[in-house]
DNA sequence: AAAAAGCATCTACCATACAAGATTGCGGAA
DNA sequence: TTCCGCAATCTTGTATGGTAGATGCTTTTT
């Protein structure tokens, strides 16, 4: 990591998110500055940070970065601004930027989150479903089995996002599910830590009581499937900090 | 608006939080940056646009604003991005910077996600209700009381927000309680136009209700009174838009 | 030897200058 | 009159230099 002195090329659109930058209440925000320098290193550190080749606590310098990516301090800045203001970084002023360590407190708020959303979501979707829904959903399904079957992790947890925010859209709230997949950056750190233990079998089972419920109008069986399916992770992460306890705060 | 050449001296600190800027999964985010320039203008300008100063679609300058403040363009430029991310600005690349008009879907989107996370909440809370939370509890609405009979109502206003606030670190989500002050936000610009309907002895009527429920360890109505507690200010927005079309998209 | 003072060297913050896209309005041509 | 085109003048985006604060090491002092 010391010779890295011309990094890569700034690939044109960062490959995390739909098509824009997180938002807030009201819908998109960018509109078209998804042009710009900073637009696109806000993107690459943001890959670099969730997929765990920044790592956390590392130290990082506008400078630093700057060079690596060859192009101004300037537009590395407000990269660090937007994220820092994500909760991936930690400008501490006059003396480092650094990438932020796990909090697993904040882990554990951010599924408090995450679990208040889905489950009113679901509440809503089960007390008024529309009539295509079990089709839309059953279709989504039957894609996650082809993907689990063809072994395509990648496209599987692809589709297992799409199912969620399925849902959500469905529930008239999809900029929720925008707010959900800025805190699932901070989970997405922990599950990339203990990859390769995603039983997709049981994760399409779940999906399916849950699509069953839906159709058949059951708030209660619906609320329940999604408890059930959301605590499923969360044995991993006293494991996780075990065995990496430098990244956690 | 157009003589307003030297601003006002840019106070030291921001009124609007508690004294942090708004963070994101993990807790406090800026550590010692509140004496920055760029700290002060951000929270100077959302006071500005929450409390209608700015109003929506209002279009300011980084120059503009820099003028105003008698500061550079760079701390300017650096909190519209905070308060772009934040949802209250828009900005168009080489266009200019908006002030973001209320988005109605937003706006149902926001309440949502609030009562999503309140209700999740107030169940926990309900679930394992502490000795010596009725007692922390009655304190405060006694507070509002006092608040709501000497008719401060920018102190009652403080006080409701720390009864939610509250419930939050009760049931050890306080950092979702950050969440929802930053979506409030919108919802406070939606307030701020209809001042002096809010009735405070039927919100203090609708805490006490909810004190109640929790103290018996009444899931149930908890949940029922939070619900009503959240749902009485809904009536308000289509009115308010027909009396300020311009104000919203 | 241990502690304190000084200095080299980092950092992020701010100011300023320049560049490039977008808008506006004016002027000339049809 | 209407329409097209160009140029002045807005805007934000980017680059670079300087500044103040924080850190850590060296040197000096006790």
């Amino acid at each position: 990591m010391e010779d890295s002195k011309r990094g890569k090329p700034l690939a044109a659109y960062p490959s995390h998110g739909p098509e824009m930058e997180s938002a807030r209440a009201g819908g998109k925000v960018g509109e078209a500055l998804e042009g710009t320098i900073a637009f696109r290193v806000v993107g690459a550190l943001r890959d670099d940070i969730v997929s765990m080749v920044l790592k956390p606590g590392d130290v990082i310098s506008e400078s630093d970065i700057a060079a690596r990516y060859g192009v101004s301090r300037q537009p590395v800045r407000e990269a660090f601004i937007r994220l820092a203001q994500q909760g991936l970084l930690l400008i501490r002023p006059k003396r480092a930027t650094v990438v932020k360590k796990i909090s697993p407190d904040g882990v554990r708020q951010s599924r408090f989150i995450r679990e208040s959303i889905e489950v009113e979501i679901i509440r809503r979707v089960a007390t008024e479903p529309g009539p295509e829904i079990g089709q839309i959903l059953d279709d989504l399904i039957a894609d996650q089995e082809a993907a689990s079957s063809a072994n395509d992790s990648r496209r599987f947890h692809k589709l297992d996002e799409l199912f969620h925010r399925t849902l959500a859209r469905l529930a008239g709230v999809e900029y929720a599910w925008q707010l959900i997949d800025d805190h699932k950056m901070q989970l997405d750190r922990v599950r990339y830590l203990t990859l390769g233990v995603s039983s997709s079998q049981r994760a399409i089972a779940e999906h399916k009581q849950i699509v069953k419920a839906v159709s058949q109008g059951d708030v209660v069986a619906a609320e329940a499937a999604m408890r059930a399916h959301l605590a499923r992770a969360e044995v991993l992460l006293s494991q996780t900090i075990e065995d990496f306890p430098d990244y956690f705060e």
